[in-house]
DNA sequence: TTCCATGTTCCGCA
DNA sequence: TTGCGGAACATGGA
């Protein structure tokens, strides 16, 4: 689940669920998830604060409570979940109890997701999100000019760009029809564009679906990542490869 | 039982 | 210096 889109609905899930309730009580059910801050630390600064704010930089959630941010990273498996009555989900891994009997649990069944704490939500070490206001074509081409590489592995790389990962990456380039592993210094200027364009287009298109809890669109490559499948695009056929890593899905047809 | 998975990091090599 | 391949991390689902 979480890329970018999906960080971007749990900051609004967060924010329309838990700002201003005083924490009663802050449960680690397993330290794993914990970042530089160990456990002690957690609790004394969150403990008898309100969440007030809630920001996002690339897959990174931020909430301030009191004098410090918490931040919490997803992983592959990360999700949240708001609740009053019944049981902890199967997967917390850290609790917040608010004094008004609510709870917002921090869910990680494969324990790549980080909770830890921030003097400030200035992510260091990422590059730009894609979606801040202040990021322009210019600075995108800013951004690939002294690169070489595949433009998928750069689409990825979060010290570049923030919160593309690796399904995100892939339909990209699918519907700018560029194959992921043309090399960066070989885009034309028109299709640098069409991928800045293209990857801002798609982002915000995700996040409205997931707030009006709708599938993506049917012409999407999201709902059809699967060796030999019909390309519903053109007709052609899916094709799978290993690009950065990670399994690569793109359409042998109309991506060159 | 085996393979695969939306992420990040670290190491070795070119 | 830059980039890439591979492995590791931990766990469940197909």
């Amino acid at each position: 689940m979480p890329e970018l889109p999906e960080v971007e609905t749990f900051a609004r899930y967060f924010a329309r669920h838990a700002l201003r309730q005083r924490i009663a009580r802050v449960r680690v059910l397993d330290a794993r998830v914990l970042g530089e801050a160990r456990k002690e630390r957690l609790v004394r600064e969150l403990r008898g604060k309100e969440f007030t704010q809630v920001r996002r930089h690339g897959k990174n959630l931020y909430a301030h409570a009191g004098s410090i941010w918490l931040r919490l990273h997803f992983g592959m498996t990360g999700d949240l979940a708001y609740y009053r009555d019944g049981d902890d989900p199967r997967f917390a891994r850290v609790i917040f109890d608010f004094e008004n009997g609510s709870h917002l649990a921090f869910e990680d069944m494969r324990l790549f997701g980080v909770v830890d704490l921030a003097r400030n939500p200035e992510a260091h070490g990422l590059g730009p999100d894609p979606l801040d206001p202040k990021f322009r074509l210019a600075d995108f081409r800013c951004l690939l000019e002294k690169r070489r590489g595949a433009i998928k592995s750069l689409l990825m790389s979060q010290d570049i760009i923030a919160g593309i990962g690796n399904l995100y990456a892939d339909e990209t380039l699918f519907q700018t029809s560029i194959h992921p592993k043309r090399a960066v210094s070989d885009l034309s200027a028109t299709e640098v564009r069409a991928i800045f364009q293209t990857m801002r287009r798609i982002l915000r298109e995700v996040i409205r679906r997931h707030e009006r809890n709708r599938e993506v669109p049917a012409n999407y490559l999201l709902l059809h990542r699967e060796e030999g499948a019909q390309c519903p695009r053109c007709g052609g056929t899916i094709a799978r490869t290993v690009v950065f890593g990670r399994t690569t899905y793109y359409c042998r047809d109309h991506q060159a």
